[in-house]
RNA sequence: GGUCCUGUAGUUCAAUGGAUAGAACAAGUGUUUCCUAAACACUAGAUCCGGGUUCGAUUCCCGGCGGGACUACCA
């Protein structure tokens, strides 16, 4: 019963689904030509065959592009109530529409699907309506607004960020965006895991055998000096295990007798009672470590709104768990573990609290997840964590909905797929990490050196083709991690560097500065497109294609937001930049002579540009306006 | 063994149950006296296998086969 529960909340809940439809985004009065279309099909259908449809089983779609039309009807689940075929069934709606509604100028058949084409006025009209709103698409969320925390990035203290992370970071400041452009009110969250044998290990390998280094010392970034001294414990017992090994000892045995793995057990129980010199250590190192993450993060451009570290929250989790056990919820072994058995729910035991009194991951997350819900007004909890977590999380709704929290088995996993190499998984022990760091440092100067090259920025300073750089290699990182669906494991090749043609983020970022080019020679020759009403123009199907284009990006986000995809937003925005681009190579418009045509063109210009800037700014990705 | 995710051109990715399965990269070719050629156009190339539901299946269901994750007193 509760299994299934958590099922239908794993990914997006049903509550979320309700809550979010009834939320509207910007109104407008042209705009919803679906259930303009609807509607009449229905009345059609009445008319001529005597019968009630629902608006639900009404299809409308887009017109293939090698059809004529620009809306089309599907007309096949139609044929059982008018008893023809379905092309007798498309031309006889087709015939009613065209006489009932004048923005419904000509239509075609084929198969069974009725094409439609809409007046030249309808598109005209909506593109005025949509130009006079700059946040088209995008709501703000007001002080009525439900909160969504979403947690994401949630990095180990004991080393630097690598590509992994990347992707959780993308990902998690991405759907917060996206998400307050559905009128959440969010929280982004961090959950720092600033505690733990892990941080014991770099620290008791930095105390044997560091020195006294520091990032001052030896010009290291925080971060990575840190996690310097967390590979030289894994090699050093490494080694232990080995020796071990050569005596006699089984490996498991040997893992677990290793003098180096008994000095961090220790280490971590010395942290847990207060012990000041380890307490000490542990502050200095996890200080670096922070020093570093900041760098990284603001390159990034990621951010958050509260930071929750668990040193602070794993003791709020113990105390749950013992009240658990009280309750008898959970149950104590001889060595004074504490478990949850979970079998009933068809998974298996879990524990919770080892023999010595000390946490695990599962108890620090029930202690986060009660803190946040005392400091906020939660109605919906978002963890960005990879997929590798599912059970976890299964696991930790059954909990929390077990401890009495009515908002554990609504919890949303917003599960990831793993970035891998070519040869596989990234394995730090290997050395075939990526380097957060390291990578978007590559793609700025990468960036830097093509744009040179293309001699695009001679007249800039050097300021400015830092920054216009900074914002293309990083807008080429971001939607090559963003534009793939965020389930899917996806591949990284470092030797092939990332693209800059084709579908990418500098492929949009320099749409956008050509528009903004135009726009800029456009005031430069005074031409004032500001407020005009566009009467009897004729109308390409190329531009009409592209209005109907941006009227869609209001229900991208919606469903962008609804099924948690960044990648719904990047696709999007490939296709209508590709759209325009078709359109500005055939059309002129800046030397177009017929001045009201010439004045179109330009607003469409403007709206397909603040559309990019809108839907980019969705991925975290920044638009320069010259490139 | 169990649970979950996933399988589409050589490669990386698309496709609310709808038309001839879209792109990009790589390969080959064309378009700059013209608003930025990081562009546009053209050529060639793919749904793992077998059933079922449907007017219609890459999509939904069942069964195989392949890849991945989890099933830790790591976090």
């Amino acid at each position: 019963m509760l299994f299934s529960h958590w099922k239908a909340s794993f990914f997006v809940s049903s509550n979320y689904r309700i809550f979010a439809t009834k939320k509207k985004h910007n109104s407008h009065t042209t705009m919803n030509l679906e259930l303009t279309i609807q509607n009449e099909v229905a009345k059609a259908i009445k008319e001529l065959f005597g019968t009630e449809v629902e608006l639900k089983s009404i299809q409308i779609q887009k017109t293939k592009k090698e059809f004529e039309g620009d809306v089309t009807v599907v007309t096949f689940p139609f044929t059982k109530v008018s008893r023809k075929s379905p092309e007798q069934t498309g031309e006889a709606i087709g015939t009613f529409l065209i006489s009932q509604n004048p923005i419904i100028t000509k239509f075609n058949v084929i198969k069974g699907f009725l094409n439609l084409s809409i007046s030249a006025e309808y598109w005209t009209k909506l593109l005025i309506e949509i130009n006079q709103q700059p946040q088209f698409g995008i709501m703000t969320p007001d002080e009525q607004a439900k909160v969504m925390m979403i947690e994401y990035s949630s990095p180990n203290t004991n080393k630097p960020l690598h590509l992994g992370h990347i992707r959780n970071n993308l990902l998690g400041y991405s759907i917060a965006e996206i998400q307050k452009a559905n009128g959440w009110n969010v929280i982004k969250t961090n959950i720092v895991n600033d505690r733990g044998i892990h941080i014991c290990k770099s620290m008791l390998a930095w105390k044997l055998f560091g020195n006294g280094e520091t990032p001052q010392s030896t010009g290291m970034k925080g971060d990575h000096l840190v996690g310097k001294y967390y590979v030289v414990f894994d090699k050093a017992y490494k080694a232990e295990i080995k020796e071990l090994m050569d005596k006699g000892l089984t490996e498991e045995d040997a893992k677990k007798k290793a003098p180096l793995i008994l000095a961090a057990q220790n280490m971590l129980l010395a942290w847990e009672n207060n012990d000041p010199e380890v307490y000490q250590l542990w502050q200095t190192m996890n200080g670096w470590v922070y020093e570093g993450f900041e760098v990284t993060y603001k390159k990034l451009g990621v951010d958050f709104d509260k930071i929750y570290y668990e040193s602070q929250t794993y003791l709020e989790g113990k105390n749950k768990v013992e009240e658990g056990l009280a309750k008898g919820v959970f149950y104590q072994r001889e060595d004074r573990s504490v478990w949850a058995d979970l079998t009933p729910d068809g998974l298996d035991e879990k524990l919770l609290l080892r023999g010595d009194g000390t946490s695990v991951y599962m108890t620090q997350d029930i202690g986060t997840a009660k803190l946040r819900y005392d400091d906020y007004q939660i109605s919906k909890m978002v963890y960005v964590v990879g997929n590798e977590q599912n059970y976890h999380f299964q696991v930790l709704a059954l909990l929390l909905d077990k401890l009495g929290f009515s908002w554990g088995k609504d919890l949303v996993h917003f599960s990831y797929g793993m970035v891998e190499l070519p040869e596989g998984k990234m394995k730090s022990r290997e050395g075939t990490v990526v380097d957060a760091d390291d990578l978007m440092q590559e793609m700025i100067d990468s960036a830097k050196e093509t744009s040179l090259e293309l001699g695009k920025l001679d007249n800039c300073t050097e300021q400015e083709i830092e920054e216009i750089a900074r914002m293309i290699g990083l807008g080429a990182l971001k939607y090559f991690i963003l534009k793939v669906d965020p389930r899917k494991n996806m591949t990284f090749n470092p030797k092939e560097s990332i693209d800059f043609n084709g579908n990418t983020g500098p492929f949009i970022q320099y749409t956008h500065a050509r528009i903004k080019s135009v726009l800029r020679k456009a005031n430069e020759m005074g031409v004032d497109y500001s407020s005009i009403t566009f009467e009897n123009i004729q109308l390409a199907e190329k531009e009409s294609n592209l209005i109907q284009l941006v009227s869609e990006f209001p229900n991208v986000v919606k469903q962008a937001g609804d099924e948690f995809s960044p990648a719904l937003i990047a696709n999007y925005m490939y296709e209508l930049v590709k759209e325009y681009n078709q359109f500005y190579h055939d059309f002129s418009i800046l030397k177009e002579e017929n001045e009201d045509c010439k004045k179109f063109r330009l607003v469409l210009s403007k709206t397909v540009g603040n559309t990019i800037q809108n839907g980019m700014k969705l991925l975290g990705i920044d638009v320069p306006e010259r490139m």
